[in-house]
DNA sequence: TTTCCATTGACATACGAATATCATTGGCTC
DNA sequence: GAGCCAATGATATTCGTATGTCAATGGAAA
């Protein structure tokens, strides 16, 4: 028996201990009904005394069920991606499933890794974040026999499953409460949509609503910054926007924090919100609700969407096959004071 | 060959394909100089044709190495925790490492669960957050041959490294801090410190500072709420501070969320901090910095904490042995007009 | 022609859990 | 005493990758 650490204590140490044969320890821990309940007693404190912990590697080798879930995010800090990583986490957790966790930072290259790993390590179903990925991962995924969820968008094709929301019609909707409030001069900030469908979509839906109203698109009215999306961004841009000779009157923030920020710099610089410019955000990150001017967002379930995508890969590997493939958890405009 | 899955493509369906043995497969790839080039090539050709990707289980499983590093965090969402976590994966990835990530729910069972997990999946390492375990914990890590790191908090009793910084010392001297300011009615309010060691020396730190200085410590004085800390625990709580008979005049929230929280309430409701009432927090977290009353915080680094912990579990793999085993990140009390 | 070396292959085995199949043993019932 | 059944054991093998060791082959150099 291997001295002093735990992983390599073997069935075969306890059939030694026990003075009970290999097949007859195996038995006991996966068919006990076929073993007495005193060999049943003496393998267990054998086991106790001498701290055997079953190595799932080989199990999961004769298995071929890995009981571990690859989930691929862009970042966790500060964001949403937290909330849905915990989630996952948290459907996963008392199914005794593993979370295999990868942080891509937008890169579709770095998804692709990870999702080369997952598949290496014989993960039973895979969770990638948004629908924007290399040619090689689509093909990666396309040979994968387990549930993919891809989450957070929802488009028409799709390569398995998709859990989230339209986030074009987020941005439609919230662009036209705008234009219905009067706004003339509405401006959108945005994260860089290259590789990322999820902001490539809410700027369409910007940029779609605005021409259906009649409004002119142009470099002044979508500004663009790198991911991710910070606070210190928001505070950073403002005052640049609010120094135009033509300011706007309504700014459309397609992620939660750098609008935060932006309200955080009128609040500290005696801009009037509504009154000289209306903020409106994306993600209804909880410090929205309570700032002194409390802000119009699009309210978004970080949470549930991990909580879905978790429960629906779990029902794929279950065997359960009548489920829908794709759920639509919506948005809602949460229609506050900062507009 | 499987069909469909290239989870199922074996080194054999390679070693068919391409008429070559199975040993000169697996030398091809893992003793590269010993094939010939054109051999090597016709083999590489081949794998990119099946889709042949190595079951890294089945390798672990033999070469007695996982390249996977356990992590427990209490909580992701809303939290440094994520910060943290994303730091771990940033050293793990470069390396080819795989996080697996379980969160506690700053539940010690929970914990103990996520660690028996991580043995039995053969982790190389494993990161936990804390120094608070259930007994069985310790003896399953105390068991454990790879390296383990206790992260967040530094204590004498260590079980094999430790990286953070020092909470009591921290709590100390921003009580001093605030002390030496003149206040005289100081409030802290923190998580439950029961079964989680960060909270516990942050209450201890500011009981002593107090006591120190000659200051009585009651019921009024110390406020305690569940975990996890919010931002709404913060606006619910500061209103009924601020009605009692005799008002704090500083508040001292052991965590950053409800210290946000509070301000909030006050920008909102007419309260003047810090004239009528000082804020101080804990983990600067970067909203802390453009408030419009920038807030005084002690400020940590929660991604440093997660990247010098994954370097410390690496080198200790990678046979380094004469490294420090207790990493003190430090803190810094990060004074803004708040107080 | 002989020797040496690079390259490839055959064979056996390891890693640890799981299990199919047949054999053995003891106790109980008829 | 025979038959049956519960319980345990022996044997062989699987899962997929890795590797030690010896054998075989072809080509090049002396």
């Amino acid at each position: 028996m291997a001295q002093g650490d735990n992983r390599k204590v073997t069935l075969k140490d306890v059939s030694k201990a026990s003075g009970l044969s290999l097949i007859t320890v195996s038995r006991a821990l996966r068919q006990p009904e076929t073993v007495h309940a005193d060999t049943r007693a003496k393998i267990q404190r054998t086991i106790d005394e001498i701290g055997y912990i079953p190595n799932l590697t080989a199990r999961s080798l004769v298995s071929q069920r890995s009981d571990m879930i690859g989930v691929v995010v862009p970042i966790l800090a500060s964001s949403l991606f937290a909330d849905f990583a915990q989630g996952v986490s948290h459907v996963l957790e008392p199914r005794k499933q593993q979370m295999l966790l990868a942080v891509s930072d937008w890169s579709p290259q770095k998804e692709e890794e990870a999702v080369r790993t997952f598949i290496a390590r014989q993960a039973d179903a895979i969770i990638v974040t948004g629908f924007s990925h290399t040619e090689t991962t689509r093909k990666l995924l396309g040979k994968f026999a387990g549930p993919v969820v891809e989450a957070w968008n929802l488009r028409d094709r799709v390569m398995d499953c998709a859990v989230g929301f339209d986030n074009y019609a987020a941005a439609v909707d919230m662009t036209r409460y705008l234009i219905g409030r009067g706004y003339d001069n509405i401006v959108m900030v945005g994260g860089a949509a290259a590789h990322n469908d999820q902001a490539e979509d809410r700027t369409r839906g910007f940029i779609d609503a605005m021409r259906a109203a009649g409004r002119s698109v142009d470099a002044d009215t979508i500004v663009e910054f790198d991911n991710p999306a910070t606070l210190e961004g928001g505070v950073a841009l403002l005052p640049k926007l609010m120094a135009r000779k033509n300011p706007p009157d309504a700014i459309f923030f397609l992620a939660e924090l750098p609008a935060h920020g932006a309200m955080m710099w009128c609040l500290s610089n005696g801009i009037d919100v509504p009154g000289e410019v209306a903020i409106a955000g994306f993600g209804d990150l909880s410090l929205s609700a309570i700032l002194p001017v409390p802000m119009t967002t699009v309210q978004i379930k970080g949470r549930a969407i991990g909580e879905t995508s978790a429960e629906l890969v779990m029902a794929r590997l279950e065997g359960v096959t009548d489920i829908p493939r794709t759920h639509d958890l919506g948005y809602h405009l949460q229609i506050r004071e900062s507009t």
